[in-house]
DNA sequence: GGTGCCATTACCCGTTTGGGTGATATTCAA
DNA sequence: TTGAATATCACCCAAACGGGTAATGGCACC
């Protein structure tokens, strides 16, 4: 397993200590290789694209434009960089936003050398390090609803509104007439509170109720 | 730490051999107690309230009502049970699926008693236990997609029409004509391929872009 | 034994939408 | 400089939708 190519990273950290730390700590073992180090999200953005790395190890916490803010833009030059944020509380609401907006998973500061490296391992055969605490909110943020305000047969009706089918073929597929079809809409815009079927199915997605 | 209460464990699984092996692997365990197990999802669904454990352990693969299916009917029962399920291949896209229906992680099954173990206390403890591959998938399903195929003012339209709102207030917003507005809209049901406002919204929200 | 929720069907009517076709101006990359 | 994409506007027409009102039978809960 040596001298494979080694898996190319850049840093993005405003503390010169641990970046330096960083460095060496990849440097110095077999497989990884530092190819570029940035003190700011604005230097990155600039010349990321002339080191073109595997992973992206994002400081969190930077100076000007924030890791946060640097992940969507990094993504929109690179939209296949995989961005690991640096993190000195790993239980941060910041860490959250991060994964929403992009990023792959994160590394805590200060961890032991084995356990950075094999977060970077991960990352790079598509895997996402992350805590059994931060992977929690993370699938809590998307799980549905159990509580239903709408019965069987509305939620039904509800799935072919967002999937684009007329009432004719709502009728069709439900084997009763256009006109249930439309009491039962109207019955599921009383409940949500809306008026259209676009914002029928926004609402229900939204809450995960399809 | 000795003679706290133990976490109460219940467990669905229709293999008696597996199930056995599990049964004693935790009460065998300081700490874990088995409270109710159960061959079937049925069986789980009528006498699963006279036992109320801390965590359900739920085979993915069950006859009858599925893993998957049993879920959420489990949670509507009892929205807070934390429900683990039991896999063979951890990779599979129905571990996807059950932790889109409100599962909280996994555990394969043949793992290591001390994986095991973990694995349910970190449930027990607000976590939820799974290998950053699937993490990453959970991350990727609610992660925003960077690559645009539509235009800034076409987004802007979609945003309006996810609120249900009408072709005459949306060019009220925009301050340009309905006629415009219609033109938008007619250029995005091309790019998604949908031919309905409530298509549209759909498959945008899916996707992550709005 | 009423009261409420659910599923079903019916009718009317005005408004909105979706689809077709076509035009103009700007911008930006090939 | 010549397309391609974008943003803007116009007109027409058939189909679909949203809202109002009303009725029936089933089922469950109190």
């Amino acid at each position: 397993m040596k001298n494979i190519a080694p898996i190319k990273i850049c840093i993005v950290e405003d503390d010169a200590l641990i970046l330096k730390s960083l460095q060496q700590v990849l440097n110095n073992a077999e497989g990884f290789q530092v190819t570029g180090t940035f003190f700011s999200a604005e230097a990155a953005l600039e010349i990321l694209k002339d080191h073109c790395p595997d992973v992206l190890l994002l400081d969190i916490d930077l100076p000007g434009i924030s890791g946060i803010e640097a992940i969507s833009k990094l993504k929109h030059l690179q939209p296949e960089l995989n961005i690991v944020m640096l993190t000195v509380h790993e239980e941060s609401e910041l860490v959250f936003s991060a994964l929403r907006n992009g990023a792959v998973g994160y590394l805590v500061k200060g961890s032991s050398s084995k356990f950075l490296l094999q977060g970077i391992q991960d990352v790079y055969e598509g895997g996402a390090p992350m805590s059994p605490s931060i992977a929690r909110q993370v699938i809590a943020s998307f799980t549905p609803q159990t509580e239903h305000v709408l019965s069987d047969r509305e939620l039904e009706v509800l799935e072919k509104l967002s999937s684009g089918t007329n009432n004719r073929q709502i009728a069709e597929d439900l084997f009763v007439s256009t006109n249930t079809v439309k009491a039962h809409i109207k019955n599921i815009y009383k409940k949500l509170h809306v008026n259209s079927r676009a914002e029928a199915v926004s609402k229900a997605i939204k809450k995960g109720w399809i």
